[in-house]
DNA sequence: CCTAATAAGATATAAATTGTCTTTTTAGGG
DNA sequence: CCCTAAAAAGACAATTTATATCTTATTAGG
């Protein structure tokens, strides 16, 4: 239960790379890909993601490559696995409890309500910057 | 991402229907599946590993079927998704670090323990007392 | 023994995960 | 105006996990 996809931790893997390097230029992917130890056509995949949603900025062709669309202590890791997986569910009831048509008397369906929001809180308590290895 | 699977909510509503009656009285696996709408060969599956653990005791033969293994308050709703499910992990080098080169310096790595933390405290904050309806 | 019930194990289907491959688009430089 | 470098987009494929079901065995009571 519970257990990250690998998309997602390639993602933070990738992100948290760009955030601990200069945040106004750009890097291939290819080189990303290899510092944090990802299959450089899955990253793609994911930074493609990212960068519709602006966590990230792509620029094609010569010299192109990716850099932080944000500036590091404004993205939380959080907003980063969300971008990735979608909302942090512990339990589809608590997306939408019309799933299940025990939501308006289950016990249990408000303990999975905390849950969410514990680990929300603890994503939301981290940003980037936080995360970046400065070296 | 965090996402509990069937069987999971299945196990739970199981074992809380049980929690709910009086527990030194056997129920029949078909009448618990059919109140708490389960699969009655799926629930089947998941009692027979929560009676190798103690969770439940089972009776075979005529007059068989399902009880509580202990009392409602010294079952917490962590150990029952752990039974089905094993450990909460968010991620997998929270239970084995070496799975990941990098968890020796990865900034991440810390969080997703704080988050296994948090969510383990929460269920285990919650018995099947608590869950128990009382009508 | 006959019947009722769980135990155990094999099997099946569907979905999600974890990628890869090919083609297209964009941009820079000579 | 090409040529090359790079990301974008979409199709495709293998593996694993989830979600069951089915069959046969075992146990216990009457
Ligand atoms: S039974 Fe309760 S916890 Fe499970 S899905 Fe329904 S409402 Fe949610
Ligand atoms: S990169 Fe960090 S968070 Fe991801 S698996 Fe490795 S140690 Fe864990």
């Amino acid at each position: 239960m519970m257990e990250l996809t690998r998309k997602s931790d390639y993602a933070i893997r990738g992100i948290v790379y760009l955030a601990g390097k200069p945040v106004d230029k750009v890097y291939l992917l290819s080189d990303i890909a290899a510092a944090v130890d990802v299959p450089p056509t899955f990253l793609a995949k994911i930074f493609q993601q990212f960068s519709k949603m602006g966590l990230v900025k792509s620029f094609r062709g010569t010299g192109g490559g990716f850099m932080l669309g944000r500036l590091p202590e404004t993205i939380t890791l959080l907003e980063v696995v969300e971008a990735v997986e979608g909302p942090i569910i512990p339990n589809r009831c608590v997306a939408t409890p019309s799933d299940c048509d025990r939501s308006g008397i289950c016990t249990v369906h408000p303990v999975w309500i905390r849950v969410q929001e514990e680990v929300r809180r603890v994503l939301a308590g981290v940003t980037l910057k936080d995360l970046a290895t400065k070296e």
